[in-house]
DNA sequence: ATAAAACTTGCATTAAAACGCAAAATCAAA
DNA sequence: TTTGATTTTGCGTTTTAATGCAAGTTTTAT
């Protein structure tokens, strides 16, 4: 069998099935196993397919394009993410919740970074799911169309039974008197029970939503670890936070 | 044997069989392996076949074997995937898994549609969000980077409690000795109890994967209710499928 | 933590390609 | 037909490509 055959045969499996395993290649193909591997190399290579170990997958299943490009704030948004992101650390299990500066977020994590994501928000999964070395635990539930994250009372449940190390949390509306506020009702009950759920919680948001309220209740502000802005941590705006004793970035 | 009538031979064995092996013609030409390189050499020069090491390919299969195959399965995959969306009326619930057919028939499925998808896909779950008047049931677990869908205990015994009225899977292979078969243990634990949880199985596939054969075993024939496949239903590679009792689309 | 599987790298072996050259075949015109 | 020019072919020789094997390393799974 010429080698270009090889190829094209491999790459018809990979398209037909999705992924190939470099071990039944070789027996149906009966070559050694180190020539499927350069063949795999080849063509992944060239983009035709996604080696990993053991095998590769299809090339077309694995680029998964995610948009939001129109996002106003977004190199505000982007000092936020890469902020948040140094706070990540290797095999840390993190709750994050959705919106776009979450989003945001997952896009500033580092390639490297071995962490396991829990979350219900399907834009954040499919941001997270880019990194190779990241585990995502999918939370299940009814899926809010406005919010696009799982809500409900499964959901919270589930929340329950985790101890995180870190909470990322976008949020809505923050001010002193008030504490953190939102809009949603079923998605304020999953941030509720992520909050009490983690060791630590980080609150994201730009400065536009500092000092403004929102009709319901989240937490205080002294649930509050740290609060993560686009702005420098010495700004006057947010000093009142400081002073309730929440670390700002 | 003239030069012009063996380049006319060479070719003509080109095109009946996709490739030609230099040793091969030299032996059935009785020309040494030289004359038969300078001729493939000369064929290949005004694009009549490709070169390769050892012989040469057909140009049609080489030049265009990525882009026209997957523009062709792609229309494929739509013709399925109307084809399913038919099947779907407002109200009912359906059980989805994920893979590139699936998606396709998500994209088939009418805005006015009023019904509720219950996947632990992400891109289908993605898909399924475009959609005004779909409810989405996530099914929460680990998800697996390989096949973009939760995998696990947890998923399976939300499946558990569900009874939807179709279950709609792409699959990975099927044939009538082994049934439907897949190359994905955690995967095939989530498709055996949606097919268990659902009223009606209804399997999706493009028709290269019908006689193919997987490793690990999904489902017997008995359970599937309806095959879908880009071909006319009366195609006579489906026939031994009809003959078992499945409804061929 | 450990063992198994998969990967990397370098190397040896074999097959194929490239090249030059000379013999043989083909062609064109005397 | 003969002859000389031209093309085509086969055969060494030298390079290059493809493949499998072995040793050592990394990754994965148990």
């Amino acid at each position: 069998m010429l080698k270009k055959e090889r190829q094209a045969y491999i790459l018809h499996q990979v398209n037909l099935h999705n992924k190939v395993v470099s071990a039944t290649l070789s027996a149906e193909i009966a070559v050694s196993e180190d020539t499927i591997r350069r063949d795999l190399q080849e063509l992944s290579e060239t983009g035709k397919l996604v080696k990993v170990h053991g095998g590769a997958l299809s090339a077309a299943f694995y680029d998964n394009p995610v948009m939001e490009s129109n996002v106003y704030a977004q190199t505000d948004k982007q000092r936020i993410g890469n902020k948040a992101a140094s706070l990540v650390k290797d095999g840390m299990f993190i709750l994050t919740g959705g919106g776009t500066t979450v989003l945001e977020f997952a896009r500033c994590l580092p390639s490297s970074l071995k962490a396991t994501f829990i979350s219900g928000s399907i834009p954040a999964i499919s941001e997270y799911m880019n990194h190779p070395n990241i585990e995502i635990i999918v939370l299940g539930d009814k899926l809010s169309k406005t919010s696009r994250i799982t809500v409900g009372a499964d959901a919270v449940n589930r929340i329950k039974n985790i101890k995180a190390d870190l909470c990322i949390l976008g949020i809505n509306a923050i001010d002193t008197e008030n504490g953190v506020t939102d809009n949603d009702w079923d998605v304020v009950q999953i941030k509720q029970q992520m909050i009490a759920s983690s060791h630590k919680t980080i609150c994201l948001t730009i400065s536009e939503k500092i000092n403004t309220v929102q009709p319901i209740h989240v937490c205080g502000l002294d649930k509050i670890d740290s609060l993560i802005t686009e702005l420098d941590p010495g700004h006057k705006l947010l000093k009142p936070f400081k002073d309730a004793g929440i670390t700002i970035l």
